[in-house]
DNA sequence: ATGGAGCTTGTAAGCGCTTACATTTTCAGG
DNA sequence: CCTGAAAATGTAAGCGCTTACAAGCTCCAT
């Protein structure tokens, strides 16, 4: 069938210019800057692209331009909605910028999130995202050096050299332990996601503590369980908390799907929520208004602050390249998942 | 502080085989193929790459090389958990053989797509990941003619030239349907996503209408509700469906998101399921187990599809670069929300 | 010793595009 | 019709890396 044993497979620039009569600057100027070109001579030069179907060779125009137009996100997993909420946001407006999402997962782990920073940056990233502040000095200095504009996001922590777009987590779960407080429970226990190398869980589990202090409790006494982020570490770790805290009356969650596990181990051991035991959440990811009851949870604006760390991150490669740093609000949704302590015992 | 007013940013390979005192030719060779150099080169080599710090231009190699080592992935959302639990395997496997997961999103929109895949293979991906069949020939045509390994995923249907790792979707849900009529149920409604562009969906109703036409009945006369992908959506198509046909016993929904909001829907409207209403759904997503009750639905093996495409895509960039495609079993998973219809009306 | 097979290493030619600088063209004002 | 500034276009030098080819070595069978 096809007669030409070697077609030319692609075309480049200077087959375009060489069809349009003109020099391989004028074409490059046409596809960048077509305000440098004369009327006529873009025209003719753009009808060349279209006949030969030119497009631009990649790897040629990041070497010569020295920028690549990629940026690079490492979140812990894409398993986890909320980051899949967030990335999807931070995709789209990346698009309207004409950036293309280059991504990769660190499953939680230190190591490897180094690993993939390296590899991204490797790999012709423009810019990163970054989730939380915990990683090694190291790391820091490697993008320093590189001069890569790096964004943290999904925390915010006033006083960090690193411009972030997030929220305050621990003032966030402070918030709701205040008014967990105030509804009169006495034996607060608290899930956490391990909080190892995760600043964000860290930092809900200090705001319970200062919450606590604030009304002149023992910060030191919250019972805390650690299990990986799952249903099923939910439901084991409610029964670990319960068998360890029987007094406990109220279980806060460092995350909705925790709390989906500790509703569903509550369900499972006869404990009615919220009245024997009332639980939180944090994130209010969709399964939180499904639950039930619902999981009284603190909102986080994860979709908007995708497309705010998006923007954030367009303006930081910009000629300026100024970090700036954005706190988005959050808030607390009452749902039916908390109600004051059925037994208000002792002092 | 800083004495010199302009150190060289970063290191080159020239910089490295100077250091080294060896040709550049060298330092390529022991970072591509490390065999073909000397022992004793190759520390040494190793030990200037590591002194200076340097890192290959990512521009420079893709040009030289003629790859980038970057494989693209245009899905509809990664809001969607499906989607988002497939492309985290995905992209780990990828990793696993040193690519890197170039992403765009679709939004469920075929224009958008056609421009998100030519966008990313203007960013010089390798190879492409695309979802379902649904596209223009065109399209096609263009990967084609620039030869870049595509796969389709989340589907495959025999006969169709492009490879794919995927499964049957109109077989599983078939398989479903046949369950549903086993049960008893006469008057089955459907909840599908929009059908227009989405192979999938379309798919998936057409397996019910076969195990419909299977025992003699009129596909025909199945009533198919099409809405957005969403739990509000799918409360609203089924109210709307008991509207238009109130005799129904069972819906059978196209996905789980669209089942939840079947249940909530029916809840709201003082229906028992499964007892006055059965629901089913499609996909098996977290949710299908939270759901109470949980959700009969059709299991999809998300994780492994994404791990078998990108081997299979890494595969096809390979050498022979043989196109070769995969179909995964999919399984019912019996749940709560299905059971025989209460009144055995008519015939 | 000696030729040469098999390793190692070096030389240098691009890969396709951007862009500083040079050159030519255009055109308003005189 | 001339002049010079501004606009349009061309020239050509890289950008940093890979790799075909050539050259230099090592070392063993002869």
């Amino acid at each position: 069938m096809d007669t030409t044993p070697k077609e030319p497979p692609v075309a480049t620039l200077a087959d375009v210019a060489r069809h349009a009569d003109v020099s391989t600057a004028t074409v490059s100027r046409c596809l960048n800057s077509p305000a440098q070109v004369g009327a006529r001579t873009r025209a003719r030069v753009m009808k060349a692209v279209a006949e030969l179907n030119y497009a631009p060779n990649f790897g040629a125009r990041a070497l010569a331009a020295k920028q690549t137009n990629t940026v690079g996100a490492v979140i812990p997993t894409m398993e986890n909605a909320v980051f899949a909420r967030g990335i999807q946001a931070f995709q789209e407006e990346l698009g309207r910028h004409g950036k293309t999402l280059l991504i990769a997962s660190s499953a939680y782990q230190e190591t490897l999130e180094d690993e993939q920073v390296r590899a991204l940056v490797a790999r012709g990233a423009d810019a990163l995202l970054l989730i939380g502040y915990d990683r090694s000095p190291a790391l820091y200095e490697f993008l320093e050096k590189r001069s890569v504009p790096t964004l943290v996001c999904w925390a915010h922590e006033t006083g960090k050299p690193q411009p972030a777009v997030g929220f305050d987590n621990a003032a966030a779960m402070a918030a709701l332990a205040r008014q967990v407080i105030a509804e009169g429970h006495q034996h607060i226990a608290c899930i956490s996601a391990p909080m190892g190398a995760n600043d964000r869980a860290r930092a809900r589990v200090d705001g319970i503590r200062q919450a606590l202090s604030e009304v002149g409790r023992d910060p030191d006494a919250l019972f805390v369980t650690e299990v990986p982020y799952g249903i099923e570490t939910g439901e084991l770790a409610l029964e670990k908390t319960l068998k360890s805290a029987p007094d406990t009356t109220v279980v806060m969650c460092g995350n909705d799907v925790l709390a989906m596990g500790a509703l569903r181990a509550a369900r499972r051991m006869g404990l009615r929520v919220p009245e024997d035991l009332s639980v939180t959440g944090f994130d209010d990811i969709e399964i939180a208004l499904l639950a039930d009851p619902a999981l009284t949870t603190v909102h986080v604006p994860h979709r908007e602050m995708g497309r705010q760390a998006a923007r954030t991150l367009v303006r930081m490669m910009g000629r300026d390249g100024a970090p700036e740093s954005l706190v988005l609000p959050t808030d607390i949704r009452w749902r039916g998942s908390l109600c004051p302590p059925r037994r208000s015992v002792d002092a």
